[in-house]
DNA sequence: TTGATTTGACCCTT
DNA sequence: AAGGGTCAAATCAA
């Protein structure tokens, strides 16, 4: 009879809210690496991530084998010419919460694998931008991911953005660069600056009372820091690369 | 043979 | 409508 939704919406939804589960039992796990926790309470933190994990990668295959979801656009004009499978509504652009960006002067490791699915020319820059995805995000549900961008050729300067966070299992060391997001999904940016061929990390802080507050960088101290509202992420960049770009480096 | 990368096309967001 | 993110077939490399 008349369901206040369909199946197909009632599945979407408990996909959704597992999804936020398992990115909140993440954020408590790095927050008991971080805080040097009881090594069983992490365990459990752990399990409980695995726990929304495997949920949902069994309530996805279950939801495509049934083909429940995302088929409410499968009814009609279902005839256009060479698609070899319908893709609409297969993918959502990321928002820019829950990113972190880095600026360094050379491609690092950051320990993580990484297996590229892309790249492309972008609009008034003058290299390509390359796409990642984590190695594990079909064996183990990791939605992290990373686009890479350089943004300066000599000295070489790249922008790496990396969106969501790691599920995976990988080596409990470094996190040199890549900082938790605290629950309240303020940004923190990390990028290394090329000074006498020292690499110096900074760290920049977008506090979340400062939603309408204009972007700027202190570079008068040793810590620099900076804030912004986390819709102006562009803006900072243009910052950080402004300072590349008209400090002489001594 | 298998997994990673390249690249053109599709389609969502702005 | 344009730009950008993702998909997936083709290709490459180990």
């Amino acid at each position: 009879m008349a369901s206040c939704c369909s199946e197909s919406e009632r599945v979407e939804q408990v996909i959704s809210e597992l999804s936020r589960g398992r990115d909140i039992a993440d954020r408590i796990r790095v927050i008991l690496r971080q805080t040097g926790s009881d090594g069983s309470v992490q365990i459990l933190a752990r399990q409980l991530l695995d726990t929304f994990n495997h949920s949902l990668t069994m309530l996805t295959h279950a939801a495509a084998d049934s083909g429940e979801v995302s088929q409410a656009a499968k009814s009609e004009d279902s005839c256009k010419p060479r698609l070899p499978k319908d893709r609409r509504g297969c993918y959502k652009r990321k928002r820019s919460s829950d990113t972190t960006i880095k600026m360094s002067s050379d491609l690092c490791e950051d320990g993580h694998a990484w297996r590229k699915y892309g790249q492309k020319a972008i609009l008034n820059a003058k290299y390509p931008r390359s796409y990642y995805r984590c190695t594990h995000k079909f064996d183990q549900g990791c939605q992290a991911s990373k686009q890479v961008q350089q943004i300066q050729d000599d000295p070489p300067l790249y922008r790496t953005t990396y969106n969501g966070q790691h599920t995976c299992e990988k080596s409990p060391l470094d996190h040199h660069h890549i900082l938790p997001t605290p629950p309240d999904s303020s940004v923190i940016w990390s990028f290394n600056r090329p000074v006498d061929s020292v690499k110096q990390e900074v760290q920049i802080k977008s506090p979340p009372e400062d939603d309408y507050m204009s972007p700027f960088l202190d570079l008068s101290g040793d810590v620099y820091s900076c804030t912004a509202s986390t819709h102006s992420i562009e803006d900072v960049v243009g910052s950080i690369e402004d300072f590349f770009e008209f400090q002489p480096l001594s």
